[in-house]
DNA sequence: AAGCGCCGCAACCGCTCGCAT
DNA sequence: GATGCGAGCGGTTGCGGCGCT
């Protein structure tokens, strides 16, 4: 029937944590390390379930999370890289050093995801705004709406520590088996789309609560390996908003023409692949994205516009980097 | 000053996945 | 290969603070 509660709960505390409780809770991973949250209450003296444990240490425990509100370079990313991976908070999170992903989607929640749905928020990322993403993180959180991580188990890295072989560091994103399917069809289509299509992608998202809902999982992110080559971009999936087709065939030649995108080309060494992406969500913008493999394991993102469709209204907005509305249609 | 509503943050819940057996 | 357990992740909830009336 239900499923089993993850702990014994009766008689657990719930709510705040105390200070009293922070203690302990620091005092003892400071003694035995991170893990073993099932038992880690238990052996610590905490009248607390393991999981409830772990988040107090990972939210606000942990000597390396960072206080204060979020800068505006953080939203700058956080913005950039929501476009691009979706909700995946955690993989977010990996790339703001001391933000956890519970701050961030607490942040997006209440701050940024009001402001793009009103259309208020000004797009103030410089032209040479460039988001580098660690594609390997991106390749370990693959295929995963959620759950977790491999190789972060601490089970894991306590069998390596055993003498178990433990599942490689990974410093070369591996193709995965079970991804195989996936990812390359995708890449054969998402090559010929390429090769037929100039150097086109899109990544159509109908419901940005749902990243995943769509069959090409553009929450995934844009990119997926195949098993010997370099990193391939996804397929193009079109939705209800390609009426608006000439208009971002248009914003890709601006693109194109960009000068980051230019400077982000040579920086690439001219050998980097090179795809334009758009993220189509109705009544949300759309952000228009320059993607460089710059090598195997690192993908720059460059913001050249944004695109707002308003479906009531039935005007798409053709904004620039920094907001400014250029022209109406 | 009191009541009310909104907002932000911390915490909880359920689902999913990786690993061990 | 099947199963169970431990743990991570994203969505949701609830409480406390703050501002407005």
């Amino acid at each position: 029937m239900g499923r089993a509660p993850c702990c014994e709960k009766v008689g657990l505390k719930r709510g705040r944590w105390t200070a009293e409780e922070d203690q302990i809770l620091a005092n003892y991973i400071a003694e035995h390390g991170e893990g073993s949250w099932r038992s880690l209450p238990k052996n610590a003296g905490l009248l607390r379930c393991g999981k409830s444990c772990r988040l107090r240490w990972i939210n606000y425990l942990r000597a390396d999370v960072k206080r204060g509100s979020i800068s505006k370079e953080e939203e700058d990313i956080i913005i950039m890289l929501h476009a691009t991976l979706g909700n995946r908070w955690s993989l977010i999170a990996s790339h703001l050093p001391g933000r956890t992903d519970n701050e961030i989607k607490n942040y997006w929640n209440s701050h940024l995801s009001r402001q793009i749905h009103t259309y208020r928020r000004k797009y103030t990322a410089g032209p040479d705004t460039t988001v580098t993403i660690d594609m390997s993180k991106l390749q370990s959180a693959d295929k995963r709406r959620c759950g977790r991580t491999p190789g972060r188990s601490p089970r894991s890295s306590a069998s390596s520590s055993k003498s178990k072989k433990s599942k490689q560091p990974d410093p070369e994103p591996e193709p995965e088996s079970g991804d195989a399917k996936g990812a390359s069809s995708p890449a054969t289509a998402a090559t010929s789309a390429a090769h037929s299509d100039g150097a086109r992608s899109a990544v159509v998202d109908p419901d940005p609560n749902q990243p995943n809902s769509s069959s090409g999982s553009p929450a995934e992110g844009p990119c997926s390996e195949d098993a010997t080559g370099p990193w391939m971009l996804d397929p193009i999936e079109l939705g209800d908003l390609w009426e608006a087709e000439s208009w971002i065939d248009a914003l890709m030649s601006i693109g194109a023409g960009h000068d980051a995108v230019t400077q982000g080309f040579h920086a690439a060494g001219g050998q980097a692949q090179f795809h334009v992406f758009y993220r189509i969500l109705p009544c949300l913008p759309i952000y228009c994205m320059a993607y460089f493999i710059v090598d195997h394991r690192t993908l720059s993102v460059v913001p050249f516009g944004v695109l707002c469709y308003c479906l009531e209204a039935k005007i798409l907005y053709n904004l620039d980097i920094s907001g400014k509305c250029l022209e109406t249609i």
